[in-house]
DNA sequence: GTAGGGTTAG
């Protein structure tokens, strides 16, 4: 007779199996089977030599689904040797894939071989997989050569993972030569030729291959809105977006991953309108999957980014505190959209938090946020310790980007010669931004001769881009040397510029009005120049004067297509694609209605100038995200303190 | 077992 508790470990045992397993395939919560595995090895059940290798087996499954890859180890261990079959090998292989540790997951298929066991179609599948997120050659052939050797069915599956593999090698023409070959690709295949022709050979050449899919998921769609992103082009990755939602009879959902690709779209593209829908839509939709909480921490993150990059930095702040998990990526988006404000005591203040919270640890990313807020804010003293704690107190090796931050902020305090000494200094080689940066500074500071020698350096370095002869010339202009600036400008001249155009845009009513510089194409224009001219008049009555010769920008736009003369000079600057859209939020909203105002370029310094003045004449609070930071007009002031 | 995300420097 059994008593109770006997029978009580009987019926777990007959339990355990499909409950180890349920567990492995995220039906049941991780804990359960965590507790079932301390239990089992509690009353020693797990050690009776007539079930522990059935028992280990399953459990070792478990971990291996659900990882971390030391526990699937540690449980791979258990399992006496002679009952380790290519099935758990496998598993233990791809459990390191999952993980992103494709190379360890390479030496366990040799110890496999070593081991005597024989792969199959799915640990080759694996072994593809593996060699696909290392571009290894070597490995990916031999994967792709066993299929034959061993005689192994090379389905569809296969096929599509060894395409992969050729396409994630640079090797996009065994990629097309087995697509080709296939009688019936699966949209598996048709999206790994997709993502391969995107990155080789560009967005166009993808496009041709999108439009002759027979299908498409919401994976297809995600590859050609993360290439739009990708390419700079997020106005056309939302305008995806439109297209996915009304893509014919088939419905498209936004997964957790096409949410991400859309929030960043809407964060490079100043979108707040689509960046609110998207937030309410994945409220409504998102279901609570076993791995929800992964999915909410990447979407909350990515809503993180977006707003702060919207200019709703307070949104942003209210999401970051309610998150039920953060990881690093939170922390550094949070403190990426206070540095764009110009927060940078707060971005100090955060990080101060996250440190002795230790919730995470920063990294190099960390680092750059929390340099660069010192930077746009003019914090010396503190942006040069925490470059020495860096490397100090947090073990992080200074890469070029720290180099960049602190050669602005040096640069910008007026410290040029020890800003110079750092660029000397640092054990790489200096690049276009840091070079470029103290080149600024330079034109901040007027210090011809060294502008001068920088821009030796970037024109043997970046022969094509003219943008820093504009820099230098100006500088030149400014301290009156008219003779260098005209040599100056006229290499830029026959060179011709290469510049993108300038823009901005504006949303009333949720709809975007989009603005060039001179731009006559708005239904209102009639309007929008009458107000540009009671603009002018009442900041000349305020005592306004234009001044030309101050737009040493690093880059304004419309600038120089506009002819040499002063006059059509001050003239390109007083219709500035930001002033037409300021112009038309002035007309279109009601007194006292902030406006926000995103540009695609930097502002330049007049129309800094004039904003700050327009937000007191029009006692409204003007925000304008330009390509670096946010500027917060109010009150005759600016949220950047005229230091950016 | 095969396809797609997030944070960074002028």
């Amino acid at each position: 007779m059994l008593d109770d508790r006997e029978r009580c470990f009987l019926e777990s045992l007959a339990r355990c199996r499909p409950l180890l397993r349920s567990c492995a395939l995220g039906d049941t919560p991780p804990p359960h089977g965590y507790q079932l595995h301390a239990a089992l090895s509690k009353t020693g059940l797990l050690f009776l030599s007539s079930i522990s290798s059935n028992i280990s087996t399953a459990l070792f499954h478990m971990y291996a689904a659900l990882g971390p890859p030391a526990s699937a180890l540690r449980a791979f261990e258990e399992i006496p040797v002679a009952a380790r079959f290519t099935p758990d090998w496998t598993a233990l292989i791809s459990c390191h894939i999952r993980h992103a540790l494709p190379s360890r997951a390479i030496l366990f298929f040799r110890s496999m071989l070593r081991a005597g066991a024989s792969p199959d179609e799915v640990t080759l599948i694996a072994l593809l997989s593996a060699s696909a997120r290392l571009s290894d050659n070597f490995s990916g052939d031999a994967a792709h050569l066993l299929f034959f050797k061993l005689g192994l069915p090379f389905t569809a599956a296969s096929c599509n993972a060894a395409m992969d593999m050729y396409a994630k090698s640079s090797r996009m023409d065994e990629a097309w030569k087995l697509f080709k070959e296939m009688k019936n690709p699966t949209i598996v295949s048709w999206t790994i030729i997709l993502t391969g022709a995107l990155r080789w050979e560009g967005l166009r050449s993808g496009q041709e291959v999108f439009d002759r899919m027979p299908q498409r998921n919401d994976v297809a769609w995600t590859v050609m809105i993360s290439a739009c992103i990708e390419a700079g082009r997020p106005r056309d990755a939302l305008g995806l977006l439109g297209e996915m939602l009304f893509d014919g009879v088939h419905m498209v959902w936004l997964n957790h991953v096409s949410m991400c690709s859309l929030l960043s779209a809407c964060s490079q593209a100043g979108d707040l309108t689509v960046g609110r829908w998207l937030h309410t839509h994945f409220i409504k939709t998102t279901s609570f999957a076993n791995n929800y909480k992964d999915h909410l921490l990447k979407v909350n993150t990515a809503l993180i980014d977006m707003y702060g990059k919207c200019g709703r930095v307070d949104n942003a702040l209210t999401l970051f505190e309610r998150m039920p998990e953060r990881n690093i990526v939170s922390w550094n988006a949070m403190l990426s959209g206070l540095s764009m404000q110009g927060m940078g005591l707060r971005v100090l203040h955060l990080f101060t938090r996250m440190v002795t919270e230790g919730e995470e640890q920063p990294d190099d990313i960390t680092m750059v946020n929390v340099l660069s807020a010192c930077s746009r804010s003019g914090l010396l003293e503190e942006g040069r310790s925490m470059f020495q704690e860096l490397s100090l107190i947090y073990k992080i090796t200074p890469k070029i980007e720290h180099f960049a931050c602190m050669v602005d902020l040096l640069g910008r305090a007026g410290c040029l010669e020890e800003a110079e000494s750092l660029v000397r200094a640092m054990p790489m080689q200096p690049n276009e931004v840091v070079l470029g940066s103290l080149l600024a500074s330079c034109a901040l500071h007027g210090k011809l001769e060294l502008g001068r020698k920088l821009m030796q350096e970037l024109v043997q370095l970046y022969p094509d881009n003219t943008e820093y002869h504009v820099l230098l010339s100006n500088m030149f202009a400014a301290s009156q040397r008219h003779t260098e600036a005209d040599d100056l400008r006229m290499v830029v001249k026959n060179r011709g510029i290469q510049k993108t155009p300038g823009m901005s845009f504006i949303e009333i009513n949720g709809i975007v009005h989009w603005f060039t510089a001179g731009d006559k194409t708005h239904p209102q224009t009639i309007e929008i120049y009458t107000m540009l001219g009671e603009i002018v008049r009442r900041m000349n009555l305020a005592g306004y004067t234009i001044d030309a010769a101050s737009q040493n920008s690093r880059v304004a736009d419309n600038y120089l297509e506009n002819g040499d003369e002063r006059e059509e000079r001050e003239q390109a600057l007083l219709v500035h694609s930001e002033r037409l859209a300021l112009a038309l939020g002035l007309i279109s909203t009601k007194p006292g209605v902030t406006l926000r105002i995103v540009k695609n370029l930097r502002i330049c310094s007049d129309c800094h100038s004039a904003m700050k003045l327009c937000a007191s004449i029009f006692e409204r609070e003007i925000i304008i995200r330009d390509r670096n930071r946010f500027h917060c007009f109010k009150a005759g002031l600016c949220s950047c303190s005229d230091f950016w």
